[in-house]
DNA sequence: GAATCGTGGGA
DNA sequence: TTCCCAAGATT
C-alpha cells in the first residue's frame, strides 16, 4: 500500500484477501472495454472521467469524455477555456457544477504542480471537486498506485461479501479499512483489485436484484452464506426530482445554454410557472457561478 | 449525519 | 406509468 500500514481487517475481525484475488482474476475475463482503461491514458484523461462519472451512468460520459479530452487535452488547456465554454461542452451530463470545479481544478494544477496532475491523495483531494473517492481513483487508476478505491459500488460488495448485509449503509471512513480486508496482498494485484470490486459492483453484485449465478465469488459471499437475507436497514430516500429547484434549474440552464446570447428575465418565465420558486432557482445558479448577469440586467453564461 | 445538486434509461 | 438509481462532493 502507497497509504499507511492499516491492518488487514475490517471491523467485524475479517481479513480475507483470498476474495480479492478471486475478483482480480474474475476482472481479468469480464472486465468491459471502456476507453479510459485503455493503456497510454494519462492521468488528467482518469480525473476528467472520474468526475464525468460521479452519479453519472457510463453509457452517458463516453462521447462527452472523449469530446472533452479533444478540446482539452491537458489541464493547461481546460484552465484557459471560459465557464460558458465548459457548462456547454458539459451537455446535459448532470450536476454541471462539476464542470465548473474541473475547470478550477485544472487551474489549480496549473497553479500548484506546473500543469501536471498530482500523483499524490492528499493533493489530489486538495482540488476542486475532488474528494476521497476520486482522489484515490486518480492516483490508483492514473498512476497506478495501490490505495482502497471505495465507491457505491464497492461499498455494496463489501456489504454483502464481508457483512453479510443486502444493502450498503452511509459512507464512512472504516470502508477504506473494510476494503483492505479484501485486498490482495500483492501490491500489482491490488491495484487491479480497485478496479475489478468495482466492476463487480457495476456488472454482477448490482442493486436491485443482484447476479449471484455468475458470481466469481458466490460461495465465500457472507451475505449468500447467510441465506441473502432481506435489507433490515431503515428503506433509503428515493430522491424526488419533479417538482424540486433540482429540475427547475435543470431548465433555467438548459435555456441559457442553448441561447448564445444574454437572456431577458422575461426570456425565462417559460421554463416554470411558480415564479417564486423559479427566482429562487435562478439566483442559486447565480451563487453557483453557473449563471452571470450583465451590466444591463440579463442573463447568461459566465465568461461568455 | 442529512440535505442538496441533474438527467435519462431501464425494470 | 412510476420508481429506481448511476465511478460523489460539498455544506
Amino acid at each position: 500500500m502507497a497509504s499507511s500500514p492499516v491492518p488487514r481487517t475490517s471491523p467485524s475481525g475479517l481479513s480475507r484477501p483470498e476474495i480479492g484475488d478471486v475478483v482480480v482474476d474474475w476482472y481479468a475475463t469480464a472486465a468491459r472495454d471502456l476507453p479510459w482503461r485503455r493503456p497510454g491514458v494519462d492521468a488528467w484523461a482518469v480525473l476528467v472521467s472520474e468526475v464525468m462519472l460521479q452519479q453519472t451512468p457510463v453509457a452517458r460520459v463516453e462521447p462527452v469524455w472523449r469530446a472533452w479530452l479533444e478540446r482539452w487535452p491537458t489541464p493547461a488547456d481546460l484552465a484557459e477555456a471560459t465557464p460558458a465554454e465548459v457548462i456547454r461542452a458539459w451537455g446535459k451530463l448532470g450536476y454541471p457544477r462539476r464542470a465548473l470545479r474541473l475547470r478550477e481544478a485544472a487551474v489549480a494544477v496549473v497553479e500548484r504542480h506546473g500543469g501536471v496532475v498530482p500523483a499524490e491523495v492528499a493533493a489530489l483531494e486538495a482540488l476542486p471537486g475532488v474528494g476521497t473517492y476520486t482522489a484515490r481513483a486518480v492516483a490508483c487508476f492514473g498512476y497506478g498506485q495501490a490505495h482502497p478505491v471505495v465507491d457505491t459500488n464497492v461499498r455494496r460488495v463489501v456489504a454483502r461479501v464481508l457483512h453479510g448485509r443486502a444493502e450498503a449503509g452511509t459512507a464512512r471512513a472504516a470502508d477504506l479499512d473494510d476494503v483492505l480486508a479484501l485486498t490482495p496482498t500483492d501490491p500489482d494485484r491490488a491495484v487491479r483489485f480497485s478496479v475489478a470490486a468495482m466492476e463487480l459492483g457495476a456488472l454482477v453484485c448490482v442493486a436491485g436484484t443482484p447476479r449471484c449465478g455468475v458470481c466469481p465469488v458466490r460461495d465465500l459471499c457472507a451475505w449468500r452464506l447467510a441465506g441473502s437475507p432481506p435489507d433490515d436497514g431503515p428503506p433509503r430516500r428515493v430522491q424526488k426530482f419533479a417538482g424540486t429547484d433540482r429540475q427547475v434549474r435543470g431548465r433555467l440552464l438548459d435555456v441559457l445554454r442553448a441561447a448564445h446570447h444574454p437572456v431577458e428575465a422575461a426570456g425565462l418565465d417559460a421554463v416554470w410557472d411558480d415564479a417564486v420558486q423559479r427566482s429562487r432557482c435562478l439566483d442559486s445558479l447565480l451563487t453557483d457561478g453557473l449563471v452571470e448577469q450583465t451590466a444591463d440586467g440579463l442573463f447568461t453564461l459566465p465568461g461568455s
